[in-house]
DNA sequence: CATCTTAATACTTTTAAGGTATCAATGAAT
DNA sequence: ATTCATTGATACCTTAAAAGTATTAAGATG
């Protein structure tokens, strides 16, 4: 079976004359009664009953009409589909997201992509960095979000934002009270501290901080997950550095107080993982849209200044 | 698009090899390969990925090859049911049959041809016999069944059968006891007869019978149908000639009595009738099938005497 | 480092699609 | 009745494209 062959009977049946459809196909009438009897012949089938005003289908010839339709349509939707996959604009995408980043900048920009790429399915794993890292080599994942990342040969990053840090406290401190908390005050809290896991993590980027800052972190409690973090905080263990970020959460009895005097490090990234041999212009769409993003978010914080 | 390619890349993307695809292609690499590159200019998609070990479909391929597996399926779907068609299995088949046609042989032979041809749909149609061949050269129908059909130049008839006839008389008259009526002895009651319409008919046959039997038959009535006319016998209004077939229909009041000493042609044709010009391979097949039909009913006939 | 395997390229041969000229059959017009 | 125009089919030639052969370039493997 050959598609030349079902076009040119497509174009005979809706002409129902020979030479009009050679007209049509910009071909001559010899080449084109040929492929008919081909066709025909392949088939078993009398497609047409020939009469001297021209020609006309069979009841068989009207159904592989029909049937024609179908096939053509078909390749039609498989070449864009293809096409759209191949620019990236159709596919799935699994991406993984770390606990606290189902708050902040990673749905807003998850959210940016889908409004540029509907037809792309976007699907979350929740997953810590040592997960996603080898959820990535083993193509589990295409994309993952983290902070902190140490670099890797085989694994590229690129940076979504900055974020500040601010102190969780509890609102019966005494320091509630301050617009501002300078950043070595925070050697008079006992630190509740996150995630246990994945160096180098947020808990060595603190210590260092403190360090640089002259003093060394009373780290009282360690737990996973910022969440859990400023719950405690509620509780009265003490304090919690976060991402502006997780200062969405709202917690009774916690309140986020921005540092002052600190370090100029004192900002934590939020980048996105992907491996650096993936060609996919899934991939290749994602970050172009990241890029993006991060662009308009620069020029609205502008706007805000202005 | 071509045909050609998208076999070719079902192998390559089943073998994830270009030269084992070759191999089971039957032909050598190198045109394999340009082939496959084609198809990727064609679509402006990479399809494979390279690797020195092989060749790996990128998401753009994999959905490729989903795509050009129902392709494949329709394009075989197609031929399957265009063969069909040709061979007469498969299609629509318009037939008329008179009023009482519903019982007697004709849905026994439907059913029969239905059997053998399940996947023809078969459309009935209730038409007298100027109606039938009216419909035939207008190709609304493509078979019409009846009786007493006059030759014509564009049309062909297929006996179905013969029927001997028999008298509905009143359960009430005399000769409601007799086991035979003597056919003579029709000129003594009143007849209903049917049809009206379609000439020659029944009514202008049973006329020539009588006459040749040596008398005029006294027609006291005419009605469009057999179900009528016994049903006005069932009324006193005498008696119906009507066909073994129409006996199936017992009404209260009414006896159907075989007819002794009846003139050679005292039986009525069922047949059924075509445009001759109808190459259609579903009127074969149905011709085909009565034939088929006729001798099986002889044989059966004949089992039924042993 | 040599060797093997992979896909890609250069060039030739073969196949098949397309073109030109013409025919046979049919129907319409003179 | 004969001519003429129109239809699709055939014979033969040309052109385009697919397939084959030989070879190359790039990685992997021992």
């Amino acid at each position: 079976m050959d598609l030349r062959k079902l076009r040119y009977f497509k174009v005979v049946a809706d002409e129902k004359h020979i030479g009009r459809a050679a007209k049509v196909l910009h071909i001559s009438q010899p080449p084109l009664t040929r492929q008919i009897q081909q066709l025909e012949e392949e088939l078993g089938v009398t497609l047409f009953s020939r009469n001297p005003k021209g020609m006309e289908l069979t009841d068989a010839g009207a159904l592989l009409r029909e049937e024609v339709r179908n096939i053509f349509s078909l390749i039609e939707q498989a070449t864009e589909r293809t096409q759209k996959a191949g620019q990236g604009r159709l596919g799935r995408m699994d991406i993984a997201i770390f606990g606290s980043g189902i708050m902040g900048d990673i749905p807003k920009m998850l959210l940016f992509f889908k409004e540029r790429y509907p037809e792309v399915n976007i699907v979350l794993h929740t997953m810590g960095k040592g997960e996603q890292i080898k959820a990535l080599r083993q193509k589990r994942i295409s994309v993952g979000f983290n902070r902190l990342l140490a670099p890797l040969a085989d694994i590229s990053s690129e940076l979504v934002s900055m974020e500040k840090l601010r102190l969780a406290i509890s609102t019966k401190h005494p320091m509630a009270s301050l617009e501002h908390i300078p950043f070595e005050k925070i050697r008079e809290f006992p630190l509740v501290m996150y995630p246990t896991a994945g160096r180098p993590n947020f808990i060595d980027k603190t210590i260092r901080l403190c360090q640089l800052a002259g003093f060394t972190p009373d780290i009282s409690q360690e737990v996973g997950d910022a969440v859990t973090g400023v719950a405690l905080v509620a509780s009265g263990f003490g304090a919690c550095l976060v991402p502006e970020s997780a200062t969405v959460l709202s917690i009774p009895g916690v309140v986020y107080k921005p540092l002052s005097d600190t370090p100029d490090e004192a900002e934590v990234d939020l980048s996105c993982i992907y491996r650096n041999d993936d060609e996919s212009p899934l991939l290749k769409a994602f970050l172009e849209t990241l890029k993006e993003f991060r662009t308009i978010k620069d020029n609205r914080s502008l706007d805000e200044l202005c």
